[in-house]
RNA sequence: GCGCCCAUAGUUCAAUGGAUAGAAUUUCAGAUUCCGGUUCUGAUGAUGGGGGUUCGAAUCCCUUUGGGCGCACCA
């Protein structure tokens, strides 16, 4: 039982006793004392002056003369308008410094016996992880790590988008400019080569725009009279086309070279790509139809697409150059991973799970849940949960985004029976989850109410809002790598290092640049939009996770030198009944941990730790300056110190942990 | 147009409906230097505007202004 459980009965059986009244425990809660006040614990009365029929001050001194008398640990209190501020005594902190000092995973919570899926990360497997994923892999990590600490089996879930037009178009680009090359030839990452080709189709789509733009004009004659007097085929069509990209090429030397045999050959091949053909000739001879958009006759486009029929027929051509590709990416994954220190126990391929949801709309559509429209089309009223109508399934029968959210949920429910299932996914995404939320309530499925969107916002930079539209993505490998170089600058210049094997120091810079990284970005409401300053993230000083990791590293070379002065005994034997108020202020800060870390869970919030840890490293500075702990005569005074310092280290290293941060044993 | 979210010192972030709105950073002034420098103390400075509910509002409601996002048979 806690110390502000405790307070609440006395309040209650004051209640009783002296006004003969039960009241609703709910109605008494207890919040941390203004600096400004002498105590710890405050009561606010104004709600309890309607039982006592007092007024809120002489409420406060009731209550107050009750406590003082009654609960052997208050040992004063004041009353300022309608707050009643309670001392506690110094032996109880003493002892419940003691008590923490001997508790292992002191505040974790009792195991709940519940399984939680955290999904995050998420990926793509055509575009490189970039800076707002990095958010995303963090808060994931950590929220596990905090769910797991409360008590929760947690099961740390990537769903990899791995599937999709946008895969085939990096496949596209990667046979018409790729040359074969490979991650060990090109010398990049896997992912980043898949990257490449997926910005160079989009280089081929703007080349082809240009072509397709000048053939349409009447004003190119080498094509245009073959065109009226009715001699241009398709073939032909396509012919000038590519001779024309060849053109486009020579006199742009820097362009990178397209594979033009290869290309045509595609083209001529491809029947969609013959019909669309066909009609940008017959727009030419006639140019009337002014629903015809120039952006949209893409051949390359249109390649894409078929490619990604085939993919779905299970072509072996497509899909062994899919798997390639795939296996380069996941291994360019995996290794940022490792750098960043995330870890996951389980992997669902969207490739495996696109089909899945039919089964639930079937279901739907039985139930009643899902009607059809006039073509077929299968759909959800939710007007009635203050949303729209949703499709669900499209008229030819195919899935839209939503229907496989369904079916992986349910699959996710089968596999786990989770009691909650937590989808960390970015905010431009709410709409989405509220619908799948919903809908999955309407299906009555039991797990409907334990899904939970932890909506994060978007991440900037100084040097400008980042969008991934205006490509002005920062590249996470590029970031990391710029946060370890940062650290390391910074940490030389102080001379933190002249001691240490460049073995131990480059693990030093890993642990303060990527701590750095982490604490910024976690230290912010989640779904609030932030700002990422690299270099003010790696300071020393200010709310930052180098100044906790070095208040840590202090910590640990002070219980270092106290073992080599021999002071070894067990910390906590000690007899000592009064407490500076520095060293008070400390341990009621310490005890405040397991209720943080309650609420952090609840709130899915590492922002919750990450806020308290500084505010444990700052009040333990404060300490630290203003007592000495070796030149104090008084050994239980010497000791309690120690402990205090122990105690804090040991919980600075453990909210550290839940926020995916290690902190260095010295520095 | 409709819907959702956000708005707090110069800047970046806090504040279960509770006290004089806290920190950090910046600038200025000082202290400590025992274990360790980057530690500590003090000063300056803010709830976008207008209404309402309440004993009490940054917080809840209405309105207005300014930002972001979403409104695909895309994922």
């Amino acid at each position: 039982m806690n110390l502000e459980h405790q307070l609440s009965s006395y309040v209650l059986s004051a209640f009783e006793q002296v006004w003969n009244i039960d009241i609703n425990p709910e109605i008494i809660s207890f919040q941390e004392t203004k600096k400004e006040f002498e105590g710890s614990h405050t009561l606010v009365c104004f709600s309890l002056t309607k039982f006592t029929k007092l007024s809120p001050e002489q409420t406060g001194e009731a209550i107050g003369k009750y406590l003082t008398a009654h609960a052997p640990f208050v040992t004063r209190f004041n009353v300022v308008k309608g707050f009643l501020n309670l001392t506690i005594s110094d032996v109880y902190w003493l002892d419940s410094l003691k008590s923490i000092s001997q508790t292992t995973n002191y505040g974790f919570g009792e195991d709940k016996n519940e399984l939680v899926i955290v999904e995050y990360s998420s990926p793509n497997t055509n575009k490189p992880l970039h800076l707002g994923h990095l958010r995303n892999n963090f808060l994931g990590y950590s929220v596990a790590e905090i769910l797991e600490a409360n008590g929760y089996k947690v099961i740390r879930n990537n769903l990899v988008n791995d599937r999709g037009i946008h895969i085939c178009k990096s496949m596209l680009a990667y046979i018409l400019f790729g040359n074969g090359e490979t991650p060990e030839s090109s010398n990049l990452k896997g992912d980043k080569l898949a990257g490449k080709h997926y910005v160079l189709f989009n280089n081929i789509l703007l080349r082809e725009n240009v072509i397709i733009r000048d053939t349409i004009s009447k004003e190119i004659q080498s094509i245009n009279p073959m065109v009226e007097s009715g001699q241009l085929s398709p073939e032909e069509y396509i012919t000038e086309l590519v001779d024309r990209l060849e053109k486009l090429e020579r006199s742009n030397p820097g362009m990178d070279k397209l594979d033009l045999n290869k290309y045509k050959s595609l083209l001529l091949n491809d029947q969609c790509v013959l019909d669309e053909a066909q009609n940008i000739i017959n727009y030419i001879l006639n140019p009337v139809d002014h629903n015809f958009k120039v952006e949209e006759k893409n051949f390359s486009l249109i390649l894409a697409q078929s490619m990604l029929l085939k993919w779905e027929e299970g072509d072996s051509q497509v899909r062994e150059l899919w798997q390639k590709m795939n296996t380069w990416v996941y291994a360019g994954f995996e290794e940022t991973y490792e750098k960043i220190g995330v870890k996951f126990d389980k992997y669902y391929y969207e490739s495996n799970t696109y089909l899945l949801g039919k089964e639930v709309v079937e279901e739907g559509l039985k139930s009643g849940v899902f009607f059809t429209k006039d073509n077929g089309s299968v759909w959800i009223d939710l007007k009635e949960e203050g949303l729209d109508e949703k499709l669900v399934l499209r008229n030819d029968g195919t899935s839209v985004y939503i229907t496989q959210d369904l079916g992986t949920a349910d699959l996710k429910y089968n596999d786990f029976q989770f009691a909650k299932s937590i989808y960390v996914v970015g905010n431009e995404q709410d709409y989405h989850f509220k619908v799948l939320q919903a809908i999955m309530k309407k299906l009555g499925r039991p797990y409907a109410d334990g899904i939970y969107h932890l909506s994060y916002g978007m991440v900037d930079l100084p040097s400008g809002k980042m969008k991934s539209r205006e490509g002005t993505v920062v590249d996470a490998d590029d970031l990391v790598n710029e946060m370890l170089q940062t650290a390391e600058t910074n940490t030389r210049e102080l001379g933190k290092v002249n001691d240490f094997s460049s073995e131990e120091a480059n693990k030093l810079y890993q642990t303060l640049g990527l701590g750095a990284l982490k604490y910024f970005l976690l230290k912010v409401d989640p779904k609030k939009r932030m700002l990422f300053d690299p270099q003010e993230s790696v300071q020393f000083q200010g709310n930052t996770g180098p100044f906790i990791q070095y208040t840590h590293a202090r910590i640990r070379a002070i219980l270092r030198k106290a073992d080599e002065i021999g002071i070894h005994t067990p910390l906590w034997e000690f007899d000592r009944i009064e407490l500076l108020p520095v060293e008070k202020d400390v341990i009621v800060w310490l005890n405040k941990f397991p209720q943080i870390l309650k609420e952090a869970g609840e709130k899915y919030s590492p922002a919750e730790i990450a806020n308290y840890v500084y505010e444990l490293a700052k009040e333990y500075n404060r300490l630290y300056q203003e007592v000495s702990i070796f030149n104090e005569a008084h050994m239980p005074a010497l000791k309690s110190r120690l402990l205090i310092s122990y105690v804090t280290g040991n919980l600075i290293k453990t909210c550290m942990k839940l926020l995916g941060i290690d902190v260095p044993e010295r520095m």
